[in-house]
DNA sequence: AAATTATTTCAAGGATACTTGAAATATGGA
DNA sequence: TCCATATTTCAAGTATCCTTGAAATAATTT
């Protein structure tokens, strides 16, 4: 991963409705959630929600699919993995000292 | 952490020369580095590079110590630590999904 | 077919972030 | 003191992002 790819993919964690976002589809976890749902759950209108709902999935973040008229979202941890992965063993060359800060002993 | 708190935090990673930067002070270890060593590491006016040296120092991610006529900024990995633990401990409640994939077993 | 439900798209407006270049500040040396 | 060095600050312009509300799309039910 390049440095332009994690600075937008930092930018699509860079905001309180998608971190809610994100929140609700782990909870959720491999049955997802329709957007209404979560729409509700992060108090959010449906245009606002879809719109954040939108660039999780450009970004990866997050995977839609279509059941009949809903469109159920689901968490994509691998995504999120690699971005971490990035910031600390890429970008921070694996510190010891940073791993011991996130509980990576 | 908050969301607006990390939201906040994230959004100063958004930024491909602030990760360039993060990445020179890794390099530099304890000793830091100055501004105008940092700006001719990223390929930035000074200007440029202090505009995101004080986004980074604002936001913890940095530490900067006036040395007679130079500003000297060191990296400061328990913040960058604290926001990746909120990801993966309180964003994503642990995950050992989101655990195995940036190596954290 | 018409109405209902679920979601997305769009345009307009406001807010935030970034870059540039010039000017200001501060320190050290001649 | 005067000049050079190191960095920051500021204003202006541009670009990007977010919110809102209305309209469009799509699928289901009656």
């Amino acid at each position: 991963m390049d440095e332009a790819t994690a600075a937008n993919l930092f930018g699509v964690l860079s905001n309180a409705d998608r971190l809610r976002v994100i929140r609700v589809l782990v909870e959720a976890g491999p049955d997802g959630r329709s957007a209404g749902d979560i729409a509700g759950a992060i108090g959010a209108t449906p245009s606002r929600a879809s719109f954040h709902l939108a660039a999780l999935s450009e970004a990866g973040f997050a995977i839609g699919e279509k059941q009949s008229r809903q469109m159920i979202y689901r968490i994509n941890f691998e995504h999120i993995g690699a971005l971490i992965a990035f910031l600390m063993e890429d970008c921070c060359k694996g510190s010891t000292r940073l791993r011991a800060c996130c509980g990576m002993a």
